[in-house]
DNA sequence: TTTATATTTGTAACATGTTAACTAAATACA
DNA sequence: TGTATTTAGTTAACATGTTACAAATATAAA
């Protein structure tokens, strides 16, 4: 499977490393946008997996966000607090709750979805597009099951 | 810069939940063989510096890890009171803490290099040579300032 | 020298990441 | 039917991520 005389790259070659820093560099300026929202990288995750896929419950939420099923249940109960997203029990499971966003959440992605589309055509602008989707298709080999 | 007609992606095609989903693939098998060590990733990775290039303050410690200092600072006191790195005050500069990995937490280091070269090399593997510089190549270029 | 500024590190507060354990409800199945 | 298993979600505990601020020291400017 590994190569003979294989070595660990350095830390400064990287693999995890690497994902890291590129992950803060895209994330920084949605992170700069946010903060006149008062809301964190991670709820507007939430709120834009709602506003574009519309109503559903807290597991399908958390496999679209990549987020684990703790942090999201604290967030969900940030974001009702805060309005932005109401939720009911499923009438036919109880155990399920199908989060549904507030008109104060999509106003929320509404007005920041424009400069959050600019911010992401900055890096695929950076790259080219072919490469942007290179990129991507990459990062998607490496996510296989062996 | 941006492109005419240009859309935010979807969150399924969304490069920082890519870039999240893809590191959490690496870690994982790494964090797991951590584990026994009972270091965490973030642990691992300032001791492997240390080991690597040597004694250093807590600033060169940051910059090479990709940690904020308040983190930093909280590992490298954790990693004290455990006895794995060692830190002393720079006599000429007296604001500035040398840290010195101590032998157990080279033993962790020496323990688990062999383990953590095959799991890299898996992820390289899988790519192929090539593609995984490229990978790396092109997530360094995100990194570059506009 | 005195003051002002910059640098290094630390602390506080809140949010998320991670693992484990738990509750409640639904489902499988003997 | 009754029991075991699975699933959805929560809570707890600890570690890290992030921003803001404070403290100590060093350096530059007046």
């Amino acid at each position: 499977m590994a190569k003979p005389n294989y070595q660990l790259p350095s830390t400064n070659r990287s693999l995890p490393i690497a994902l890291m820093r590129s992950r803060e560099k895209v994330m920084a300026p949605i992170r700069e946008m946010l903060k006149a929202s008062g809301i964190t990288e991670q709820q507007w995750r939430v709120l834009r997996i709602l506003s574009e896929l519309g109503p559903q419950d807290l597991t399908e939420i958390a496999a679209k966000a990549s987020l684990l099923m703790p942090s999201l249940s604290r967030i969900i109960r940030k974001l009702g607090e805060d309005g932005l997203i109401t939720r009911a029990t499923d009438s036919e499971d109880r155990r399920r709750q199908t989060v549904v966003i507030a008109p104060a959440g999509q106003q929320i992605i509404d007005d920041n979805l424009a400069q959050a589309t600019r911010i992401a055509a900055e890096f695929q602008y950076r790259l080219g597009a072919d490469r942007f989707e290179l990129l991507l298709d990459l990062l998607a080999e490496l996510e296989h099951e062996v």
